[in-house]
RNA sequence: GCACUCAUAGUAAAAUGGAUAUUACGUCGGCCUCCGGAGCCGAAGGUCCAGGUUCGAUUCCUGGUGAGUGUACCA
């Protein structure tokens, strides 16, 4: 299948315009636009050509579309479109053309009627991005479950994904675990669980800094000798790192969330001396105050913020690393386009970054993507050195635990075995869900309840829907069988047959701003239709082409949501 | 000081210039002789303030008010 129904129909209202008799007044290059209809009551498909063009055809709206309407040829796509309020034109698609898009979607069982995009790109996307030899506080699951949906979305549309973990494996942390590691560690806590063991020393470690500033220079001393290559600090670091990314991957795994590459900061230390050199040479950075910064003078938003690349002691910054970063990506893994997901507070830096980027005359398409803060019921930030954050594999941990109590309640027939993977599927996809439903440049509250509730707009929701289409072909006793009769007797199938034609339109317009929300609310919206629609039509009790139909509408709908929450990185099961 | 975000029912969210602002939780009231009730149907409750642009503004612009974040040697 190619094209949306909304590309249908507007091919048709352009070349409708095209025959009006204003057609040789209209602006160069207009094309009318055609968009889901807002409200269902006003028809299935919209558009606001008319009243765009009104002014510049020096003609009332309502005028305007009915001309435009005047030589419109729905053919087999439409009915006759309406005029309603100010000058909307309002369509209504035939039942026929419903009932064959229902049979295409039938047939493209990979893809779902979405397209490929047009122009297939290299996307290198860098998200998640913990420090090592920290856990992963409640704050990381923004950017890894966000990064994660954007890279299945971008994967599934055709584009050439790259997923970049970028570790902080080399900042100035590693004076104090180094110095930790020589004088508080217990080997026999870090043989049996390192992540914490790691965390402890760490936390003891920057505690006594804040009250003894000898021991500030003897972790200093530890990270100078360790960037000077001193074997013994090396070899600590690289098994600190091993152990790290041990612990993370656990949580990975249980996010079923996978990358192609761990380029941490230390694996562009050498590049470092030799980007500022070019930078001096090429005079976009200079030297200011003993250190070499890049100055803004022309933006006026950057004129009294200068990225600073090299300290006066000779060190390199976050900005040289993320600078040598985009470097390699563009050169190395020919990304035509770079995604950052991280926090807004960094919104600064990546105005920086990707103007110097532009400066050097690189073309990247370089996208930051901000999300909101996770905040405490104080309403500030959740922070690490606030000491009591909550960590992510806590909160996966207690979703699962939660999901369990549910799936016993309701289902104490089903195995342990079943019991516990399907808690692990409703768990983890509720913290999943509750996350990617919302926009994400919202702040919002840390709340167990918010997080982990398991009825309403929510992860067992959607699952407990598709659970439902299986559970037909489970009473059937047999898979799904092409070939029926698609005919539509009731108003209930044409919602959902319409809905269902739906997801080609929704799926790439995510990544238009980024907005894996929009498919959320879709796949919600999805599950109320089916759920209306299985309140309405009874399946097994029907016959003949009426019993086909709507097995084939079940069938159709399962494949998107699940389909659909892959994308979103939730997994489905087949009861509940 | 300067810059960037944000402000929507009791609470939490959606609406990327469209029509009567959409949902969830909570509250109140209905629906199982019927394929899974983790469901369906219904009720009450609203865009921070003042201007502007527009046929049309929650959305864009200006100015307030309030909150958060960032702003030269951390990442």
């Amino acid at each position: 299948m190619s094209a949306t129904i909304a590309e249908l129909l507007a091919i048709r209202l352009n070349e409708a315009l095209a025959n009006t008799d204003f057609s040789s007044g209209l602006p160069e290059g207009f094309v009318a636009r055609v968009e889901q209809a807002q409200n269902r009551q006003f028809g299935d498909y919209q558009s606001n050509a008319a009243m765009v063009l009104a002014k510049q055809v020096k003609r009332n709206p309502r005028e305007v579309a009915a001309a435009i309407i005047e030589s419109f040829e729905g053919g087999e796509v439409s009915e006759k479109p309406e005029i309603a309020g100010p000058g909307f034109i309002n369509f209504r698609l035939q039942t026929g053309f419903l009932e064959g898009r229902l049979g295409g979607l039938l047939d493209d069982e990979e893809k779902l009627g979405v397209s490929p995009s047009g122009t297939p790109q290299t996307i290198v996307a860098d998200f998640s991005a913990p420090n090592v030899a920290k856990p992963m506080h409640v704050g990381h699951i923004r950017s890894t479950i966000i990064g994660d949906s954007l890279t299945r979305i971008a994967s599934f549309l055709g584009h050439h994904v790259i997923s970049d973990n970028h570790i902080g494996d080399w900042g100035t942390q590693f004076g104090m675990i180094l110095w930790g590691w020589k004088h508080l560690l217990n080997e026999d806590a870090l043989e049996a669980d390192p992540i914490p063991e790691l965390l402890r020393i760490y936390r003891e470690v920057n505690a006594k800094t804040k009250e003894d500033e000898a021991l500030r220079d003897e972790c200093k001393n530890e990270l100078v000798k360790l960037q000077g290559g001193d074997a013994g600090n090396l070899a600590i670091w690289e098994r600190c790192i091993a152990l790290s990314r041990i612990g993370l991957q656990k949580i990975y795994d249980r996010l079923d969330v996978k990358f192609d590459l761990w380029l941490g900061e230390s694996f562009y230390n050498d590049r470092l001396a030799p980007l500022v050199d070019s930078l001096l040479a090429a005079d976009i950075a200079e030297e200011s105050e003993g250190a070499i910064c890049v100055f803004f003078p022309n933006e006026k938003q950057l004129a009294d913020k200068p990225a600073l690349i090299r300290k006066s002691d000779g060190g390199f910054l976050y900005a040289t690393t993320d600078l040598a970063t985009i470097d390699y990506r563009i050169e190395e893994l020919k990304a035509d386009a770079v995604w950052y997901v991280v926090g807004a507070p960094q919104q600064l830096h990546f105005d920086q970054i990707f103007r110097i980027a532009k400066r050097r005359g690189q073309n990247a398409e370089l996208e930051f993507i901000p999300f909101g803060s996770i905040l405490g019921k104080d309403r500030k930030m959740l922070r690490t050195r606030s000491g009591d954050t909550v960590q992510l594999a806590d909160v996966l941990e207690e979703a699962v635990e939660r999901a369990l109590k549910i799936v016993e309640e309701k289902n104490p027939e089903f195995s342990p075995g079943e019991k516990k993977e399907i808690a692990e599927i409703i768990g983890i996809g509720s913290v999943k869900y509750a996350e990617l439903s919302q926009f994400r440049m919202t702040d919002y509250i840390f709340d167990w309840d918010t997080m982990l509730a398991l009825k309403g707009n929510t992860a067992p929701y959607l699952i407990n829907a598709y659970v439902r289409t299986r559970a037909i072909f489970r009473k059937l006793g047999s898979d799904f069988e092409p070939g029926g009769t698609i005919t539509f007797t009731a108003d209930a199938e044409k919602d959902l047959a319409l809905k269902l034609a739906q997801f080609a339109e929704i799926v790439p317009a995510v990544l238009s701003d980024f907005r894996p929300n929009t498919l959320a609310t879709y796949l919600y919206e999805l599950a109320t239709t089916y759920h209306r629609f299985w309140e309405a039509c009874p399946v097994l009790k029907e016959e003949g082409a009426v019993r086909e139909t709507r097995l084939a509408l079940c069938e159709v709908t399962g494949r998107v949501l699940r389909c659909g929450l892959g994308l979103l990185g939730i997994k489905t099961t087949e009861k509940m």
